[in-house]
DNA sequence: CGAATCTATTATACAGTGTAAAGCTGGCTC
DNA sequence: GAGCCAGCTTTACACTGTATAATAGATTCG
């Protein structure tokens, strides 16, 4: 019993909404406590943010917010369900038959949350996500790969593999390196091999390892097309 | 300038230190306030420490601590110092003529951490890890590659590689997955996969997923033994 | 030896945090 | 019109990181 308050969830849809929005004057949601969490990480940092600058940011007390989200925690959490339907968007509309193009749809649109969102990235590295939102889109991924016949101990193979190498680059790449000149004399080796890992090359590196990655994937899955 | 305070760095080592202990009254130290601090990490999480508990469990104000490391930050930064020593120590007495294999060590160096701390892992894999410590083990690592006369780009992109794959494996074993029996049974396939991903298969697909990338690194450099 | 200086620490203080608890307000239902 | 209750504000508490100042004991210097 984490919450033996009297306190009641709200209308969690615009269902009951609309009915009041006609007379209501208040103006506050899940959408719009999302919309202002994400704009206020992506402006300040993950470290920055806090209950009460969203409330000034939303033009409320920060308590209003507890009135739709019972604690910052699961806040974040929705934010990271929010983030990952642009990956659950990348498998929606895909065919039976393709798993591992699947499977590389989801790498690069992981991947590309990681620049669209440098700063809240670490949210979806660090936490567990076992929300509706990703447990239906991993439903989806799997369902695929079934269709395809290929056996459950396969897909959770690659899956663990291909998504460990996705999160780990992505947390790699937003890592700031600050290193300093000080450093870079002392460590030539270390100065030139960095040297192809700038952010131009990282494109072509990431690719790379994920088709090496794929390439197991095809031959494994051979037998059953 | 972020330190426009007069306050001075204390003694480094122990050197300053030994004279001083036969009269000294006084025991703190880098190293004291180093192992207190990951053991509370590893006890209470990283969410949950403070400098305030820290200096609780070393019997002094909160401020004593900062005489040694002049932010939390910075103590944090030691800390992943302190872990990745453990990985240093794998390549230090590599021979050369072996990259693949130091590799391979560091890799399960690496994970071994997770292990063993896993409430301050995510640190390593937070932080970008830019001191001396990190920086030297780095040198090592590629100097080994460059006596085997590896190319740099080619060093650069399997380091890249297999770090990331291991950064984020770790990660997501270390990620509880706090599933509840509602969510299992609206979605079946995720249930059934996840089967493949209970803690006594990890070791298994972590290996085959590193051997992925070891056996392309292999191809890669099999003009150049 | 005494005074000044330095090292390592404590004391105090401030601005901020997450959130429990209770109070208010205006519209809704009976 | 009375009461309810969704949605928000007020207040309060325990806690955070850390700047600043005070301080006790050791060391150094005249």
């Amino acid at each position: 019993m984490t919450k033996p308050t009297t306190k009641r969830k709200p209308a969690t849809t615009a269902a009951k909404r609309s009915t009041r929005r006609a007379t209501a004057v208040r103006d506050l949601s899940h959408d719009a406590i999302l919309d202002a969490t994400l704009r206020l990480i992506d402006a300040d940092g993950l470290e920055q943010f806090s209950t009460r600058k969203l409330g000034r940011a939303l033009g409320c007390e920060a308590m209003a917010i507890y009135w739709y989200y019972p604690s910052k925690d699961v806040l974040l959490d929705a934010i990271v369900d929010k983030l990952m339907a642009s990956v659950a968007l990348a498998v929606a509309g895909m065919r039976a038959g393709d798993w591992i193009g699947a499977l590389r749809e989801v790498a690069y649109a992981y991947r590309r949350i990681a620049h669209d969102h440098p700063k809240a990235f670490p949210l979806l590295a660090t936490r567990r996500f076992a929300s509706q939102g990703t447990y239906a889109f991993l439903e989806q991924l799997f369902e695929l790969a079934r269709a395809q016949g290929i056996a459950d101990r396969v897909t959770a193979r690659f899956y663990r593999v291909v998504s460990s190498y996705c999160s780990g680059f992505a947390l790699n790449e937003l890592a700031t390196p600050r290193t300093s000149p000080a450093l870079r004399k002392r460590f030539a080796r270390v100065t030139a091999v960095s040297a192809w890992l700038e952010p131009q090359h990282l494109d072509e590196i990431f690719e790379f390892g994920l088709e090496l990655q794929l390439a197991a994937l095809a031959r494994a899955t051979k037998g059953a097309p």
